[in-house]
DNA sequence: CTAGGATTTCGAGCGTGCTCGAAGTCAATC
DNA sequence: GATTGACTTCGAGCACGCTCGAAATCCTAG
């Protein structure tokens, strides 16, 4: 668990609405394009409204990159942008849910574990093709130990 | 292949182009719709040119079986068609380009273990967010230890 | 022979998650 | 002020993998 770090502001004075970072900047460090970013938030994957200049430019704070990078991570086990609305809903509506949260994370989790036993039930398939033709291979392509029309295993 | 039948030939009992399954039962037992199945058809994963009978009707061999299931397990580990289809028309050339087999596969099977990898690290965040959801729970609604306005770890 | 269910083809539609483009605004520099 | 480039909104477009529908045909039961 982190620290609360609760003196770095002194700086700056913090309700500058021209302070954050632009949307390229933002990109650029959280590996996902403005168009997504902009996407994301028409999509309503964020927590709290990103900043706008008086111009109307979004600025990006730390907490609103940190929380861009946990969509990319839910994104990545493949939870769906539906779900990652829905349990940003929950984090910006405060205290309260955290049984709904924590069930939404929990139901998200099985289908994740869920994946990955398939997918590693599978690869089993292919690892099984991939030394079947090492061994084709290594022992010559003329040499076949099965007969064309072989059985399925072999293709 | 299947012969042409224009003359009475009742004699050759196996060849029968009426044998086989109906496309609902091969969708039965593989566990695909009869619409993927044609759709599969369609695009180009079949290695062999599936039967059909004297009225058009396709009549599904074992082997046909056999390879639908295996592109479903391609399909499975995220395969994509093309690449499938790719595959299919490497086996059905025949012999002589098992390397190129063999790099398919193994080019999959690269961005395969590359994803579950990715997934498994991100998976790591969900199991963490769970814990501190049931730490949270456990320890009481009200007795929060962190402030709002906290860190992003707890969101 | 007729009814009706299964199957055919092939194009269209759908859900997801971006990705792009047009037209206009903002802001820094000349 | 004019130019230039980053940024804005919002709808459209795209890639993928199915999924569906309409109209015609096949085949079996009655």
């Amino acid at each position: 668990m982190l620290e609360v770090n609760p003196l770095p502001l002194p700086r700056v004075a913090r309700s500058d609405s021209e302070a954050g970072l632009s949307i390229a900047e933002a990109a650029r460090r959280t590996g996902v394009s403005v168009h997504t970013l902009r996407y994301y938030e028409r999509a309503g994957l964020v927590v709290t409204p990103v900043g706008r200049t008086a111009g109307g430019r979004r600025r990006y704070q730390q907490l609103d990159l940190d929380w861009i990078v946990i969509c990319t991570k839910l994104r990545a086990t493949g939870m769906p942008i539906k779900a990652i609305r829905r349990y940003a809903q929950l984090v910006s509506t405060g205290r309260g849910n955290e049984q709904e949260r924590l069930a939404l994370l929990e139901a998200h989790r099985a289908e994740v574990t869920a994946k990955l036993a398939e997918i590693q039930e599978n690869l089993r398939l292919i690892d099984h093709k991939i030394d079947v033709y090492r061994g084709r291979l290594a022992a010559g392509d003329a040499d076949q130990l099965w007969a064309p029309g072989s059985p399925a295993d072999v293709r």
